[in-house]
DNA sequence: CTAGAATGCGAGTGATTACTCACATTGCCA
DNA sequence: TGGCAATGTGAGTAATCACTCGCATTCTAG
């Protein structure tokens, strides 16, 4: 379907040395790439802008691409690991609450360097990596489904798998469409509670 | 910031001949598109695959990315124009049913063809169509804002600016979601259900 | 009918750039 | 201290592909 690129890294970096080769690689990577879009990215380039080798930079990634698929799993990784933590703390809250707690927590996530998150966010498909964005939805979907579930009682909703789906990609969609293209919304106060009243609405419970 | 491509047609085609060129040349395109994704996709490849010389095609493209501009302004085009109609049709409806009628209609935009739709969802960064999306969220945002703006008094909201970019940002991503991963969800009654129970509570009218 | 415009042709080329490899340097450990 | 492993180097290569251009064919208007 698609020319999928092997983007597993070459070798790990075992000394301080080369991690921090690594590290100055992945750096220059992500300045270029904001200012020059993906395009624009050029393994040589990035070699010189780290100040390294293009032979150095090929021992640690195996192309192009496998550069932005890092800093991208970074990302990711950071992401999904605060929201299901966050999920797992809320979960005993009040709805209401909890709604509040994870709608601050996307937003967040997105306006913590947003020009970078803009990039990644349109590189994801081009350096293949919609199946672990798939992965991760699956994971937060099963999550908020289970959370849904259990507190079915309190709630409105009599299909909690596809409230699930909606709410996630609802809160999710709004952070991201803001960080494309209205990345001053991100530090709106109103987007949070309009959000939440939204989502606690359609629960029918009362806001956080 | 992005090494921007001009994708502006070269020449318009002006007797049948030259149009049904080109049309099998966007044709081949989608079809090559949807197989090989946008790395597979060569001029020379769409030319082979559309029966027309590579000449041909670079007398109505001035380049690969206008290709895919050209599919991706034809979609953006019909769905454009398409919710516009409707929000002037629903405008005078009960909300419940104004809503509902939205909703069926964004996901029935992207249920038509989700294959295509789905690869050039994924190319719009690349070939520079973001500022055109950019254009479209805004108009109907506008359309949107004015509408609930003047319905308010029916409505539970505050603020019709930040909800009406809450709303055209859930339901389409609902749509965009279940496209990109769950395309079987887009024949689902439940999504539209649900979907419109979250509108119509937030707002605070009954369903339609 | 004809002249010129529109369209169609496709082998070839020029430029880009990802990536290799043979070798040099540095760090680690016995 | 010596030797092996890890790391670093960068000129060069090879392959790809977007795109040109000079020419052939088809259409249309007068």
């Amino acid at each position: 379907m698609y020319r999928q690129v092997k983007t597993t890294p070459r070798k790990r970096p075992l000394q301080n040395r080369s991690k921090a080769t690594v590290d100055t690689i992945l750096t220059a990577t992500a300045r270029i790439l904001i200012k020059l879009g993906f395009d624009g990215l050029t393994t040589n380039a990035v070699a010189e802008a780290a100040g390294v080798s293009i032979g150095s930079l090929y021992q640690y990634f195996p192309n192009k691409e496998a550069l932005v698929a890092a800093l991208i799993e970074d990302q990711l990784d950071i992401k999904n690991t605060a929201t299901l933590a966050e999920l797992a703390r809320v979960a005993v809250l009040p709805i209401g609450q909890a709604v509040r707690a994870m709608i601050e927590l996307t937003i967040q996530n997105y306006a913590a360097q947003p020009e970078l998150k803009r990039v990644l966010l349109e590189q994801v498909p081009r350096v293949g990596r919609m199946a672990r964005i798939a992965e991760l939805h699956q994971s937060t979907h099963k999550m908020v489904t289970a959370l849904l579930t259990a507190r079915r009682a309190e709630l409105a909703i009599r299909n909690p798998e596809t409230a699930a789906f909606l709410l996630v990609a609802a809160i999710e969609a709004i952070a991201h469409r803001a960080t494309l293209f209205e990345p001053a919304r991100l530090r709106d106060p109103a987007l949070i509670d309009e959000a939440t009243a939204m989502v606690t609405r359609y629960l029918g419970v009362a806001a956080g």
